[in-house]
DNA sequence: TTACAAGTGTTGTGATCACAGCATATCGAC
DNA sequence: GTCGATATGCTGTGATCACAACACTTGTAA
């Protein structure tokens, strides 16, 4: 058995399922479910669970059951408005940091997903546009930044259930990841902070127009 | 009994004393021991602690158990840097969104500080730093930003067992918290950004002289 | 006196059980 | 057929127990 927790484990895996749009949003998830798919106990379900609420990834629903959260609009658009300039702040201070082998890696990526997108690989396409954003705020450098961006990757999750790979959204997605490479190669710290700003703008501008959101009362 | 959680009322408890620097940096803190304190059982101490670590509040310590984080140097400025983009950001924010009824209790916080400076009421003091700087990002508006920055004071939280209202800090506090107040009632937002970002730089400055920090090492 | 080994206590972790709150279904009365 | 009360099942929650990993102490032998 490998030296790590169950609970971990389990954490792991809704984790990457989440960050990967594979629960619709107000999708609720029941502790002893999980536990029977994972073939495990409820206890390390329920914290790992409750790790998750605490990261904002899940919420508890009005029935005191888990659940992803259903956003409103407003609370997608703040989401977005956040992630614009925390994300964005992270890519200006990859531009003074990042180096000649990453940029080559932000590269391969770009390629590759245009690859995907053509073949209509909406799994492979979602995972290539985590690791692009990734990467660069990897080089940023901070141990803080990293879980708080993450934390907010987690709370689009559920949304990313609507996004396909189709004729369109590849191209535009390209369209913004080219100009932050541009601009990180050319060390603009403020270039590469727009650019990215401008991918997630348009990225939830997208998004915005496909997905479902809760009724604006709530 | 009370209508909540026992995990929850574990999980105030524990953050509050956090947030008001009541475990020093590196300080261990064991379930049973906890539990018995507050006259529970094992179950949502263990709960309430992990969620604490999904925050960073806590860290798990290399001999496998709970405690305050430690921090290196290089560590606690990253944490200061960040703090002074975010919170800077939730300042600006505030600045277009403040109501008169809010600048007035800011003022009078800022009057109750220096009061509780002169008769050196340490609790106090912190306390009420805390809700002047939390009155401004409420007025920010976004609910996202809001446990962000709570995070970020958790992880500080340790680090405020070094504070002392003595005879500077009251002071500088005094003083930096003035242009705070007065950008924001001219609406100024680059201007509440930069003051609040100097009032976390300073701060962060007389904390670094008198903390202990962890080997620069690990 | 020193070194090493056995033992003891403490740690987090996982499993299991009992229970209260709640939603829903089911059955009976009108 | 419709309404209401009872019952049934499901939810998270809390308590308790057993256990493996580890730290530390204690005792013994050289």
């Amino acid at each position: 058995m490998s030296r790590e927790n169950l609970q971990e484990r389990v954490y792991r895996a809704l984790r990457q399922a989440l960050m990967r749009g594979a629960f619709p949003p107000g999708r609720s998830l029941t502790i002893r479910a999980l536990a029977g798919a994972l073939k495990t106990s409820a206890m390390p379900v329920r914290e790992a669970l409750r790790q998750l609420v605490a990261e904002r990834a899940l919420a508890m629903l009005p029935n005191r059951s888990f659940g992803t959260p259903l956003m409103t609009v407003a609370q997608f658009d703040d989401l977005r408005r956040i992630r614009m300039r925390i994300e964005g702040f992270a890519a200006a201070e990859a531009a003074s940091r990042i180096d000649r082998e990453t940029l080559l890696r932000l590269e391969e990526i770009d390629a590759e997903m245009a690859a995907a997108s053509r073949r209509v690989r909406r799994e492979r396409f979602i995972e290539l546009n985590q690791e692009f954003h990734f990467t660069i705020y990897e080089a940023a450098g901070s141990a803080v930044l990293m879980p708080i961006i993450e934390s907010l990757w987690l709370q689009i999750g559920p949304y990313l259930t609507f996004v396909f790979p189709d004729g369109e959204r590849p191209q535009v997605t390209h369209a913004t990841h080219r100009p932050v490479i541009v601009a990180l190669k050319r060390g603009d710290a403020a270039a590469a902070q727009a650019a990215l700003a401008a991918d997630i703008d348009k990225a939830g501008e997208i998004l915005k127009r496909v997905a479902t959101f809760a009724a604006e009362d709530g």
